[in-house]
DNA sequence: ACATATACGCTACAGTACGTCTCGTAACAG
DNA sequence: CTGTTACGAGACGTACTGTAGCGTATATGT
């Protein structure tokens, strides 16, 4: 399987979710745009109304009314597609600085519980799979989708710790486990909802752990 | 350990983990119930080394050197043989009661360290990915293997509750869902690893939400 | 012994999706 | 006009799925 981008330096656009390089200036046919842009809309419709099983890249396609080696002009294969799609969409979150942390958590956490009824909630499963699968898409998933929501919210952890607001001495990636963690294992296997009551709770809960 | 078994009293053994029923008495040629347990374990073989997806029907079979058509008398489909390994070796979990909720607690955390360095770390994402597919297999899942490790956990926080170690007015479940989640999340998106430390952390910071 | 009933192995089949390849044609740069 | 690349269309080989039919093997019941 072909890698993501000959001369991906440090992540560049196009090496992002794995889309395949267009060649650098226009010399020939320059690529069709409206082929991207529908493409990925067409998989991020299927994925929020059939799920990730119901994407093909034939389908695809066919929806699009193109043909399927354009597809494959862009992409490896579906689970980079569907990557490139979801990170396109879930692009960067809102880090938001409140001087609260409690209030930065709560809107931290409230982006999963939006984020999850829509197409990734239904796409997750699936390219939870597929990152099973191929390591390298793993990384673009947890560098790209992941890596900034952790971000944000360790940066609010750091905040109220320099206000001397929670104890020392605090696991922060496992307490980012805790808050976070819920929400997917709730969305993965369905055996309880996800609702704004929760993200309340969650929060409320982590900062007893927190408390000094 | 394995919930197979022609009388189970409640839903019918044949709906367990979906394995398709063999007709009650023998009249005509038995089956071969070398055929079942060379397959299960032939499963949880290849789910150990290769993953999910390397586990076919066909592949599986010829592993055991047994015609295809022998599998499908017995599992429907490759979700529902999965489903039959994994929940024939998780099987139940012991439901410690130490006198200690902290002892307790670890107790049934570890049993998921050492579950997800099994067939069923490597299995989980494409298990999951099924779940999201099919419902039924998501039942039979949720019930046979995740049900039992709540309730022992749950029936722990009763008798601490009960022995008046603990606040009232918790919600249970979430709290279920931060001490095991934090297993799941990592397990299935690799960003962090599953160690011993980490059994203990969760539980000691669980142990300081419910402080009173 | 014989009939009955089922399991087994084998082969064939239709269906789906994948990813590769090759063409003729279209659209751009110099 | 030439070179270069994208597009659309189709064929191809591979892999696995799940179903069906058939002859053979192995049990039970009388």
């Amino acid at each position: 399987m072909s890698k993501v981008d000959a001369k991906s330096g440090i992540g560049t656009a196009a090496a992002v979710a794995g889309r395949l390089a267009a060649p650098e200036h226009g010399l020939g046919r320059p690529r069709d745009e409206r082929i991207d842009t529908d493409v990925v809309s067409a998989v991020l419709s299927v994925l929020r109304s059939k799920g990730y099983r119901e994407v093909t890249i034939d389908g695809i396609a066919r929806k699009v009314r193109r043909a399927r080696t354009s597809l494959y002009r862009r992409w490896p294969s579906k689970r980079h597609l569907v990557a490139y799609a979801v990170v396109s969409e879930m692009g960067d979150n809102p880090a938001a600085d409140t001087g609260s942390l409690r209030k930065d958590l709560e809107a931290a956490v409230e982006t999963l519980l939006t984020a999850f009824a829509g197409p990734l909630g239904r796409a997750l499963a699936g390219l939870v799979a597929d990152m099973a699968q191929d390591s390298e898409l793993a990384e673009i998933i947890r560098n790209e989708v992941l890596a900034a929501r952790r971000k944000s919210m360790r940066d609010a952890f750091i905040r109220a710790s320099a206000r001397g607001e929670i104890k020392a001495d605090i696991n922060t990636e496992l307490i980012l486990d805790m808050l976070t963690g819920p929400f997917y294992y709730r969305v993965l296997f369905g055996h309880a909802p996800i609702t704004r009551r929760m993200t309340q709770e969650v929060v409320e809960y982590v900062l007893r752990i927190l408390a000094r």
